[in-house]
DNA sequence: CAGCTTCCATGATATAGATCAATTCTGTGT
DNA sequence: ACACAGAATTGATCTATATCATGGAAGCTG
């Protein structure tokens, strides 16, 4: 039996390791403070539960501090499409800003410890922190390009540039959370094969088949859910070869 | 030799009947006024000229006030992906807040007239007026929501349901420009089949097929470019059928 | 107006990935 | 430790859409 994945035990912005990813920015000690007061930290959410459901009012968005984080929306004739896979650092529940409900669902992947951002509360405090307020229009506009980025998967891509690609997407970003600047060429998947495939547009089968060929290529190694990157450059040049169109 | 579609000819906010679209709020006349200092209108932009290409510098969104607008990425390959059509009342060139650059070219499918609202002025105008800021997140969410739909698309429908969704969705973003309450079932296309293909992750050929194939079944009349629903709810029955997964 | 280029339609063929089916593996709960 | 449901792998087949190829219509340009 594994221990949680609880290693972060910040209980503020001041200590917290994650602030670099998801508040990349320089607030002097007050504002910083004033920040606080809105920012709440609830305990840890176990797999499988839910964080918010399609339809909820929109009340805040949240960042992650260790675990994973999935997204979908459903439609009315119960397909899902998964929208979205968030790493620890990362910023999810943007949308249904407009409608002030949520469209999508998010669902923890593992045990996951957030921070939740109350928007009324942070609409008052970005008032006189204009910073702040630019910040998170940054990170809307991040939102707006990762998904142009996978409509270009979607719409260009064959089966291995999309597994390949969302690897190195997530070997990148997982990168970013090690202290070392060395490449993450070992990492667990929080996902399903299933997941995998709904969100690239496949069916487990051809994702299974997939992994299956990158082993055999020797672009990977993986057992189970376990994947270790043993060709990088390989892998990074099957990701980036969308069709000519 | 037709004349050019300025047939709207707004040289305010006050008296724009796109502002309805553009600017659903309640703004109090002096409010009006401050905004009206920032957003500059230029001249109409023809027929396949650029407003900006990828790369530039993020200077400025533009509402349509009139025409139709694309925007595409380009890759490293030279390969293209067009990102949305904009049509009027619609805001584009959120892409590239983060970098202070865009990722997005954008380029006139016909002669079009833009209001240009300069970011920077923006910032400053929206720190006094929070409701515009508030306005603007929200158009933010509404094109993350819209790029959502396009992954769902992607991922799970058919050639056929591509199609459909997209006539569907020009159908009713074109009736709101319409006085009347009447649904718009007769519109010219403002892009050609290769775009349409492109933007929904087909060939042109097989736009053109699923074209034919929808007037063998009645569901629409083509010309070229100009299109008729002649089955509304036939099509949108089709349009709102994905697999299930 | 002739000539060119681009756009669109349609047919014939090839293929990547879906679908169907069977088996093994894994993790979870009792 | 055992049993069971879900997850993953692998194989055989089918099909939607890509690809290749051709011809016609439309729009531009000199």
């Amino acid at each position: 039996m594994r221990s949680p994945t609880l290693n972060i035990q910040a209980n503020n912005c001041h200590n917290c390791r994650m602030s670099t990813l998801c508040l990349p920015l320089t607030l002097d000690v007050g504002s910083l403070d004033r920040l606080e007061t809105v920012i709440e930290r609830g305990r840890p959410v176990h797999k499988q539960q839910f964080i918010f459901h399609a339809g909820d009012p929109f009340q805040s968005v949240y960042a992650i501090r260790s675990g994973a984080i999935k997204s979908y929306c459903t439609s009315e004739d119960g397909s899902e499409q998964v929208t979205g896979f968030y790493l620890p650092g990362e910023i999810f529940g943007w949308d249904g800003i407009d409608n002030n409900n949520h469209k999508n669902t998010a669902v923890a992947l593992e045990t996951t410890a957030l921070c939740e951002i109350p928007f009324n509360r942070f609409e008052e405090v970005s008032r006189t922190m204009p910073i702040l307020q630019q910040h998170f229009m940054r990170l809307m506009a991040k939102e707006i390009t990762s998904d142009q980025e996978l409509i270009t998967l979607l719409a260009k891509s064959s089966a291995e540039e999309r597994v390949a690609s969302l690897l190195i997407s997530l070997s990148n970003r997982l990168k970013r959370l090690k202290r070392q600047h060395l490449s993450a060429t070992r990492f667990r998947l929080p996902m399903s094969r299933a997941d995998i495939g709904n969100y690239l547009g496949l069916t487990v089968e051809t994702v299974s088949r997939v992994f299956s060929r990158f082993q055999s290529f020797d672009l990977i190694l993986c057992d189970k859910k376990e994947i270790e990157i043993t060709n990088l450059p390989g892998l990074s040049s099957l990701a980036h070869k969308p069709k000519i169109t």
